[in-house]
DNA sequence: AAGTGGTCTAGACCACCAT
DNA sequence: TGGTGGTCTAGACCACTTA
């Protein structure tokens, strides 16, 4: 039998050229979701902006348009990209409820949800100090070390929740200052994005109970040594390129933090 | 034009009934795989089955075989089915490595991952407070409350690392004992599951820090009133069924809760 | 060699959104 | 009305597993 409908050596001339199209193993689905996350990290489509369209992306990269459906897919799953019917497929910002939650969950101890309100305590420059410089990947010691550091609080209702210790890499934010962290927009993500095209998508959190200092138990209205959520976080950009590392502190007698794990069915 | 590939009228006639086929607004796939969650929870297919190919299942619903593998697809993506490509389709046992951490998020401070030894303190039968009678929607002081209580250390490499309280329905595990619980898996979910046909797909969990009372303090080795973690954790079954109610305390002096939030990309 | 899931395509209609 | 993503199908070949 022969396949008429899929003959692998009469593909389209225009497409793009595919990593590893006729080596290496990859699906092409896979190769076109790379392409795409490529073209995103090198700012082709800013945030909140609309991507071609299906039919014009699937010749552009010369496959179905089923292959380019599976690697948007994979993408969508990620909250890389978003779609809506009737409108195109964006680069999601992080100004809108449903991404804010994405890696905001602190919630009241009775369930309720409720956007907290920042507040900018500090903003310095330094360098980074070596542990940090590793999880971020600068390289140690050297000028391009240079880092921002911003202390946060972050309260709800009025009441101190998260106290934040952050630190990215100055190169990435060029001309960071309080004023445009305060009015950059609704959250410190969305300034990233929306000033300095950075796109948080992924972070990995280590949590611990621990004592609080003498800092966190003033701000939070406790007494020193009082037990304190502490949340180490990293958080990356496209590719895994990692651009923030923060400490926070919560108050966890009023509010807790809320995992989902498993969701659909 | 006329579809000649999908004439909605001229569809087999050995379909099952699909909910709302004719009514509904939901998707044919959506449709399919709440048939699918159907069966494994009335235990058509039972921990670690084969499921029908995707051809059989395909004629079995009368659809097309890329409408059965959006519904698989959904189902593989949360993790309720698994996929190995030349076996088949499966019902995923708590048992392999995988499972475990899927529900196992505490790792050395290192980072090193390591599984633990579970070792039960203690088992009793009580009937659930109100509190957790409306966890587990078990109708409040009626003699159908009846639950059962254990009590639960987890060790790393003979260190205690998490002090569990649980409770779970009587009912649907009947019969349960020491000896059960001690000989019927690596991990109390793979009890649940080879034992009494419960799978755990989804967990829901609340973390603060708080002070260890003097029983945790105890199993720790630290001071009653030291800073540990506590995880509160409903789990469910297929369809979101609540199945346990945990309260687990966490030493994180030498571990911590390890969150991987937004992976793959 | 036979059977399974994995990938890929072409093409139809539907539902939604803007104009 | 025209364009977008959403759904659904039929069918081909590929890659893997088991026997």
């Amino acid at each position: 039998m022969i396949n008429l409908a899929n003959p692998p050596a009469t593909r389209p001339q225009g497409r793009e050229a595919l990593q590893g199209a006729l080596l290496g193993p990859d699906p092409l689905y896979k190769q076109v979701k790379h392409q795409l996350v490529r073209s995103l990290a090198e700012g082709e489509w800013k945030a909140g902006a609309l991507l071609p369209s299906e039919p014009r992306l699937a010749s552009r990269f010369g496959v179905g348009i089923s292959t380019i459906r599976a690697a948007i897919g994979e993408l969508v799953a990620a909250r890389v990209l978003a779609r809506r019917q009737g409108k195109g497929t964006f680069v999601p910002l992080h100004d809108d409820r449903l991404s804010i939650y994405q890696f905001f969950h602190v919630v009241r101890n009775d369930g309720t949800k409720q956007l907290p309100v920042s507040e900018l305590v500090s903003l310095s420059r330094a360098k980074a100090d070596d542990e940090v410089a590793d999880l971020l990947r600068l390289p140690r010691g050297a000028a391009s070390a240079q880092v921002f550091r911003l202390r946060n609080v972050l309260r709800v209702s009025g009441v101190p929740v998260v106290y934040s210790d952050i630190v990215i890499p100055a190169t990435l934010f060029p001309g960071l200052n309080e004023a445009t962290v305060r009015k950059g927009g609704t959250t410190l993500y969305a300034v990233y994005q929306s000033r300095f095209g950075v796109s948080i998508i992924r972070t990995i959190e280590r949590l611990r109970a621990v004592k609080s200092d003498t800092a966190a138990a003033r701000i939070f209205g406790m007494r020193s040594g009082d037990p304190v959520l502490e949340v180490r976080r990293i958080a990356y950009t496209f590719n895994d390129v990692p651009v923030e590392f923060r400490r926070s502190r919560v108050d966890t007698r009023q509010f807790h933090y809320f995992l989902d794990l498993g969701r659909d069915t």
